[in-house]
DNA sequence: TATTGATCATAT
DNA sequence: ATATGATCAATA
Protein backbone atom coordinates (compact mmCIF):
# COMPACT_ATOMS: atom_id res chain seq x y z
CA UNK A 1 0.00 0.00 0.00
CA UNK A 2 2.98 2.72 0.59
CA UNK A 3 4.37 1.55 -2.92
CA UNK A 4 1.38 1.97 -4.21
CA UNK A 5 -0.02 5.52 -2.74
CA UNK A 6 4.08 6.39 -4.00
CA UNK A 7 2.81 5.79 -7.50
CA UNK A 8 -0.57 7.76 -6.82
CA UNK A 9 -0.83 10.76 -9.23
CA UNK A 10 1.94 9.69 -11.70
CA UNK A 11 1.25 9.86 -15.89
CA UNK A 12 2.13 6.24 -16.85
CA UNK A 13 4.46 8.36 -18.76
CA UNK A 14 6.50 9.21 -15.77
CA UNK A 15 6.46 5.76 -14.29
CA UNK A 16 6.97 3.92 -17.51
CA UNK A 17 10.22 5.75 -17.67
CA UNK A 18 10.97 5.18 -14.23
CA UNK A 19 10.90 1.37 -15.09
CA UNK A 20 11.80 0.99 -17.97
CA UNK A 21 9.03 0.85 -19.87
CA UNK A 22 7.97 2.87 -23.37
CA UNK A 23 4.54 4.12 -23.59
CA UNK A 24 3.22 3.52 -27.41
CA UNK A 25 1.60 6.82 -28.87
CA UNK A 26 -1.24 4.31 -30.66
CA UNK A 27 -3.92 3.28 -28.21
CA UNK A 28 -3.92 -0.36 -29.86
CA UNK A 29 -0.31 -0.98 -29.57
CA UNK A 30 -0.92 0.00 -25.94
CA UNK A 31 -3.50 -2.21 -24.70
CA UNK A 32 -2.02 -3.99 -21.48
CA UNK A 33 0.77 -1.49 -20.83
CA UNK A 34 -0.54 0.11 -17.93
CA UNK A 35 -1.02 -3.07 -15.73
CA UNK A 36 3.08 -4.05 -17.31
CA UNK A 37 4.04 -0.94 -15.78
CA UNK A 38 2.11 -0.89 -11.93
CA UNK A 39 3.25 -3.95 -12.05
CA UNK A 40 7.12 -3.29 -12.23
CA UNK A 41 6.52 -0.27 -10.45
CA UNK A 42 4.76 -2.46 -7.23
CA UNK A 43 7.23 -5.21 -7.46
CA UNK A 44 4.60 -7.95 -8.15
CA UNK A 45 6.04 -11.04 -9.68
CA UNK A 46 5.47 -10.09 -13.09
CA UNK A 47 5.50 -13.67 -14.39
CA UNK A 48 2.58 -14.74 -16.00
CA UNK A 49 1.50 -17.09 -14.07
CA UNK A 50 -2.16 -19.02 -12.89
CA UNK A 51 -0.82 -17.20 -9.75
CA UNK A 52 -1.89 -13.78 -7.51
CA UNK A 53 0.33 -11.73 -8.04
CA UNK A 54 1.88 -10.77 -5.03
CA UNK A 55 2.26 -14.41 -4.25
CA UNK A 56 3.37 -14.15 -1.04
CA UNK A 57 0.37 -12.04 -0.22
CA UNK A 58 -2.02 -13.60 -1.93
CA UNK A 59 -2.74 -10.37 -3.88
CA UNK A 60 -4.16 -9.95 -7.24
CA UNK A 61 -3.29 -6.46 -8.93
CA UNK A 62 -5.54 -4.67 -11.45
CA UNK A 63 -5.22 -1.81 -13.10
CA UNK A 64 -8.94 -0.21 -13.90
CA UNK A 65 -9.46 2.42 -16.34
CA UNK A 66 -11.73 4.81 -14.99
CA UNK A 67 -14.01 7.83 -16.86
CA UNK A 68 -14.33 11.51 -15.36
CA UNK A 69 -17.06 10.36 -13.16
CA UNK A 70 -14.74 7.60 -11.71
CA UNK A 71 -16.89 5.21 -13.23
CA UNK A 72 -14.69 1.67 -15.11
CA UNK A 73 -14.78 2.19 -18.52
CA UNK A 74 -13.85 -1.29 -19.35
CA UNK A 75 -14.27 -4.78 -18.31
CA UNK A 76 -11.95 -6.49 -15.87
CA UNK A 77 -9.86 -9.17 -17.16
CA UNK A 78 -9.62 -12.04 -14.33
CA UNK A 79 -8.86 -15.42 -16.07
CA UNK A 80 -8.46 -17.64 -18.92
CA UNK A 81 -10.70 -20.76 -18.48
CA UNK A 82 -9.45 -23.97 -18.71
CA UNK A 83 -12.64 -25.62 -20.61
CA UNK A 84 -11.85 -29.37 -19.97
CA UNK A 85 -11.10 -28.82 -16.77
CA UNK A 86 -14.19 -27.09 -15.55
CA UNK A 87 -16.42 -30.10 -14.90
CA UNK A 88 -13.75 -31.14 -12.37
CA UNK A 89 -13.37 -27.86 -10.36
CA UNK A 90 -15.44 -26.26 -7.71
CA UNK A 91 -15.63 -22.48 -7.21
CA UNK A 92 -13.50 -22.68 -4.19
CA UNK A 93 -10.87 -24.40 -5.98
CA UNK A 94 -11.28 -22.39 -9.09
CA UNK A 95 -8.91 -19.98 -10.25
CA UNK A 96 -11.54 -16.80 -10.25
CA UNK A 97 -12.00 -17.72 -6.81
CA UNK A 98 -8.59 -17.71 -5.86
CA UNK A 99 -7.44 -14.46 -7.60
CA UNK A 100 -10.42 -12.45 -6.07
CA UNK A 101 -9.77 -13.11 -2.56
CA UNK A 102 -7.59 -10.12 -2.53
CA UNK A 103 -7.60 -7.49 -5.50
CA UNK A 104 -5.55 -4.16 -5.23
CA UNK A 105 -7.30 -1.89 -7.88
CA UNK A 106 -4.88 0.68 -8.92
CA UNK A 107 -7.67 3.14 -11.36
CA UNK A 108 -5.39 4.97 -14.51
CA UNK A 109 -7.94 7.70 -16.26
CA UNK A 110 -9.22 6.34 -18.82
CA UNK A 111 -10.58 9.35 -21.30
CA UNK A 112 -9.72 7.83 -25.07
CA UNK A 113 -9.10 12.08 -26.15
CA UNK A 114 -6.11 11.94 -23.11
CA UNK A 115 -3.01 10.44 -24.59
CA UNK A 116 -1.51 7.10 -23.06
CA UNK A 117 1.41 8.62 -21.26
CA UNK A 118 -0.32 11.34 -20.24
CA UNK A 119 -3.05 9.45 -18.15
CA UNK A 120 -2.66 9.31 -14.38
CA UNK A 121 -2.42 6.84 -11.98
CA UNK A 122 -4.68 7.38 -9.24
CA UNK A 123 -5.06 6.10 -5.26
CA UNK A 124 -5.09 2.15 -5.35
CA UNK A 125 -8.02 0.34 -2.98
CA UNK A 126 -7.50 -3.20 -1.75
CA UNK A 127 -10.69 -5.03 -2.37
CA UNK A 128 -11.35 -8.14 -0.09
CA UNK A 129 -15.08 -9.21 -1.10
CA UNK A 130 -18.25 -9.36 0.95
CA UNK A 131 -19.90 -12.18 1.61
CA UNK A 132 -22.38 -11.01 -0.61
CA UNK A 133 -20.22 -10.03 -3.47
CA UNK A 134 -18.79 -13.45 -3.17
CA UNK A 135 -21.95 -14.94 -3.34
CA UNK A 136 -22.69 -13.00 -6.37
CA UNK A 137 -19.93 -14.23 -7.91
CA UNK A 138 -20.59 -17.72 -7.38
CA UNK A 139 -23.42 -17.92 -8.50
CA UNK A 140 -22.50 -16.56 -12.15
CA UNK A 141 -19.18 -18.62 -11.82
CA UNK A 142 -21.32 -22.05 -11.16
CA UNK A 143 -24.16 -21.46 -13.62
CA UNK A 144 -21.23 -20.90 -16.56
CA UNK A 145 -19.04 -23.55 -15.82
CA UNK A 146 -22.20 -25.97 -15.30
CA UNK A 147 -22.67 -25.32 -18.83
CA UNK A 148 -19.02 -25.76 -19.74
CA UNK A 149 -19.00 -28.97 -18.36
CA UNK A 150 -21.99 -29.89 -20.14
CA UNK A 151 -20.86 -29.46 -23.49
CA UNK A 152 -22.64 -26.04 -23.94
CA UNK A 153 -19.73 -23.76 -24.00
CA UNK A 154 -20.99 -22.07 -27.68
CA UNK A 155 -24.30 -21.34 -26.12
CA UNK A 156 -22.47 -19.53 -23.84
CA UNK A 157 -22.89 -14.84 -24.68
CA UNK A 158 -21.56 -12.30 -23.21
CA UNK A 159 -24.97 -11.70 -22.11
CA UNK A 160 -24.84 -14.21 -19.11
CA UNK A 161 -23.78 -13.58 -15.50
CA UNK A 162 -25.34 -10.50 -13.23
CA UNK A 163 -21.35 -9.68 -12.50
CA UNK A 164 -19.33 -12.68 -14.06
CA UNK A 165 -19.44 -12.74 -17.43
CA UNK A 166 -17.45 -15.32 -20.10
CA UNK A 167 -15.92 -13.53 -23.22
CA UNK A 168 -13.08 -14.56 -25.88
CA UNK A 169 -9.67 -14.02 -24.82
CA UNK A 170 -7.30 -15.05 -28.22
CA UNK A 171 -4.82 -13.58 -29.86
CA UNK A 172 -7.11 -13.90 -33.34
CA UNK A 173 -10.68 -15.46 -34.41
CA UNK A 174 -8.81 -18.47 -35.37
CA UNK A 175 -7.62 -19.32 -32.34
CA UNK A 176 -9.09 -22.61 -30.96
CA UNK A 177 -8.88 -24.48 -27.46
CA UNK A 178 -9.83 -28.32 -26.95
CA UNK A 179 -13.45 -27.89 -24.93
CA UNK A 180 -16.34 -31.26 -24.22
CA UNK A 181 -19.44 -31.50 -26.32
CA UNK A 182 -22.66 -32.78 -25.28
CA UNK A 183 -21.04 -35.93 -25.47
CA UNK A 184 -18.47 -35.39 -23.36
CA UNK A 185 -16.09 -35.66 -26.16
CA UNK A 186 -13.60 -32.85 -27.75
CA UNK A 187 -14.75 -30.35 -29.66
CA UNK A 188 -12.64 -27.43 -30.53
CA UNK A 189 -13.57 -24.26 -29.78
CA UNK A 190 -12.72 -20.00 -29.38
CA UNK A 191 -10.47 -19.63 -26.01
CA UNK A 192 -12.48 -17.72 -23.71
CA UNK A 193 -11.90 -16.04 -20.45
CA UNK A 194 -13.76 -14.87 -17.19
CA UNK A 195 -14.26 -11.10 -17.14
CA UNK A 196 -16.03 -8.48 -14.08
CA UNK A 197 -18.91 -6.48 -15.41
CA UNK A 198 -18.08 -2.52 -15.23
CA UNK A 199 -21.35 -2.47 -13.52
CA UNK A 200 -19.73 -4.72 -10.65
CA UNK A 201 -16.25 -3.35 -10.16
CA UNK A 202 -17.82 0.39 -10.27
CA UNK A 203 -19.78 -0.68 -6.79
CA UNK A 204 -16.97 -2.28 -5.54
CA UNK A 205 -15.09 0.73 -5.91
CA UNK A 206 -18.10 2.73 -4.51
CA UNK A 207 -18.51 0.75 -1.55
CA UNK A 208 -14.66 0.97 -1.39
CA UNK A 209 -14.83 4.61 -1.62
CA UNK A 210 -17.45 4.94 1.28
CA UNK A 211 -15.97 3.16 3.70
CA UNK A 212 -12.85 4.83 3.45
CA UNK A 213 -15.10 7.71 4.57
CA UNK A 214 -16.50 6.32 7.48
C1' DT B 1 -23.89 4.84 -26.19
C1' DA B 2 -23.35 0.54 -23.56
C1' DT B 3 -22.07 -3.96 -24.32
C1' DT B 4 -20.28 -8.00 -26.59
C1' DG B 5 -17.06 -10.15 -29.42
C1' DA B 6 -12.35 -9.49 -31.34
C1' DT B 7 -7.83 -8.20 -30.93
C1' DC B 8 -2.87 -6.33 -29.52
C1' DA B 9 1.64 -6.90 -26.78
C1' DT B 10 4.84 -9.55 -23.81
C1' DA B 11 6.54 -13.63 -21.24
C1' DT B 12 7.43 -18.48 -20.53
C1' DA C 1 0.96 -22.63 -27.39
C1' DT C 2 -1.03 -20.53 -23.68
C1' DA C 3 -0.62 -17.75 -19.88
C1' DT C 4 -0.28 -12.85 -18.45
C1' DG C 5 -1.50 -7.60 -19.10
C1' DA C 6 -5.89 -5.46 -21.01
C1' DT C 7 -8.57 -2.18 -24.68
C1' DC C 8 -10.43 -1.80 -29.33
C1' DA C 9 -14.27 -1.64 -32.36
C1' DA C 10 -18.44 -3.62 -34.30
C1' DT C 11 -23.04 -4.38 -32.86
C1' DA C 12 -27.37 -4.02 -30.48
Amino acid sequence: MQRASGVAGLTLGELGAEVGIEVPDEGVRGKGVAGQIVERALGASAASRAEPDFVGLGIELKTIPLDARGKPKESTFVASISLSAMADTDWEHSVVFKKLSKVLFVPVEAASSTPLRERRVGRAYLWVPTGTELGLLRTDWERLAEMIGHGDVEQITGHLGQVLQVRPKAASGSARRRAPDEEGAVQWTMPRGFYLRPSFTGAVLARLRREENN
